[in-house]
DNA sequence: ACCATGCATCGATACTTGTCAATATCGAAT
DNA sequence: ATTCGATATTGACAAGTATCGATGCATGGT
């Protein structure tokens, strides 16, 4: 049984992420951050996929707080939300190596619950 | 029949944010960039996963270049790939709004070209 | 040589997801 | 009201994947 993979309920940043992490879905990102008001029906175009797939992708990315949609006579404008590169950004800042966000201390490179050690003798317990 | 869903064959940048866009996974980077060293047997602490699952991910990460992994005895250590924060970075640059990538020019906020939503030439007006 | 330990791999299983065809809905124009 | 065009929704299906238990394979200590 899986444990943890619920996609509804999970932190925001899985839920960016996992909405970027798809060919379609960041093709149509990227084009609304090219032109930054695009309507529905340039997707199809530009991404290979039918309508219902374009529809169903930008539904994912609007429940991921990833754009806005707004009716326009009749047809759907969409638009990126301004920070979407930022909160990605933020993700990367947070996996800097030697981070700013370092960690109160480290005790050692050493495995926690395993007695000792050194890569030479590991005397469990 | 899934038309590109394979994750072995696609682009970096999708192989990236796949890799991340896992809790479990997410957690691994993370106490990466926070201790820079980690052996494996210490995931399986903090991810509540079995040993399996852990060693899964681990491969997933090695294989999307987020990870390195270096035996030192018995345990096996891994690192953060350096860039790693660089390259998602300069995923969330590509998404600036205005961003630095303008294209040509818009020259009005409408569809391109109607009558049809499947790919085709468009019929310019 | 043998055993113990840490990690990877295999096989199975359940859940998730990307896709399409068909259909419904909504707004505008007639 | 009717019709038409643009999107959304539904239902179904195939492929992907996260998980686990069992097992295999190194490595190091005895």
């Amino acid at each position: 049984m899986a444990r943890t993979r619920r996609t509804a309920d999970l932190d925001p940043e899985i839920r960016l992420l996992s909405a970027l992490a798809d060919p379609t879905r960041l093709a149509i990102v990227r084009q609304l951050a090219a032109e930054s008001d695009v309507c529905a029906c340039d997707f199809s175009a530009c991404c290979d996929v039918g309508q219902p797939t374009v529809s169903h992708h930008l539904k994912v990315l609007r429940e991921a707080g990833v754009v806005t949609s707004e009716r326009r006579g009749n047809w759907i404008f969409y638009r990126l939300v301004p920070d979407v590169a930022g909160r990605l950004a933020a993700i990367a800042g947070g996996l800097v190596p030697g981070g700013l966000i370092q960690l109160a201390d480290r005790p050692a490179r050493r495995p926690s619950t395993h007695g000792s050690i050194r890569p030479m003798s590991p005397v469990a317990t």
